[in-house]
DNA sequence: TTTTTATTCAACCAAATGGTTATTAACTTA
DNA sequence: TAAGTTAATAACCATTTGGTTGAATAAAAA
């Protein structure tokens, strides 16, 4: 994998395991156990994956008696959002005329 | 790599190289030639590259004369942005606040 | 027709990935 | 202290990845 930032980023996420630990993350704080539960997986290849996301800086470790939490850092989703900026105009091209129109309508009759 | 189309779209965009392709091609459409120009690597490896792009959905081939000129379809693109929806909130929070504050301000003093 | 240009394909290779089992470490509980 | 729980680490393995070189294909140009 490339070692750039961003590709590091994105590479975690290029994984359903991972994208659905993200996803039990971001209803709160969770075990290793916990997150494991859903997967047929070995403890060592959930914490593999858990290793991958935390390089990409996704989750953040904890430490309570024997366990270790992991909670979601939602930073590096951020990065990837900004790197689709230059590429939303694209797909939202009719949107944003439309979006614009309606503000321009607003901006006659609405105050 | 996961077999789903977003972990093959994800997996497709974690590359610098990938990335600077489609970068390329959001300027318009580029030969294979054209496409590899920046990098120092065999034809046969950018071809890789762009086998991966294509597997993806991410550009689409086209053929004139002894070319092969490659198009971006940002389709895949809003997918992970779609997915990145449910997280945005995350980052978003603070502004959100602030967002509604100016709103709530604006209903009040500004038309 | 021959040669050049553009691109892909095949075979190969080293390194990375994603899983396994077995072991180790840290902490809790009996 | 001994036993159980939680999690990480080490060693291993098969497959995939990302590059290489060399040959093949297709069209254009000479």
């Amino acid at each position: 994998m490339a070692s750039d930032h961003l590709s590091t980023v994105l590479n975690a996420l290029a994984d359903p395991t991972r994208r659905g630990m993200l996803a039990r993350l971001a209803n709160g704080e969770a075990t290793v156990t916990e997150l494991a539960e859903p997967y047929d997986m070995s403890m060592a290849a959930i914490s593999k994956h858990l290793k991958v996301l935390e390089r990409a800086g996704l989750i953040e470790q904890g430490r309570e008696a024997q366990y270790r939490p992991r909670k979601l850092n939602p930073e590096p989703l951020k990065e990837v959002d900004q790197w689709l900026e230059d590429y939303r105009q694209m797909w939202e091209a009719r949107f944003d005329r439309l979006d614009h129109y309606l503000r321009h309508l607003q901006g006659k009759s609405d105050g």
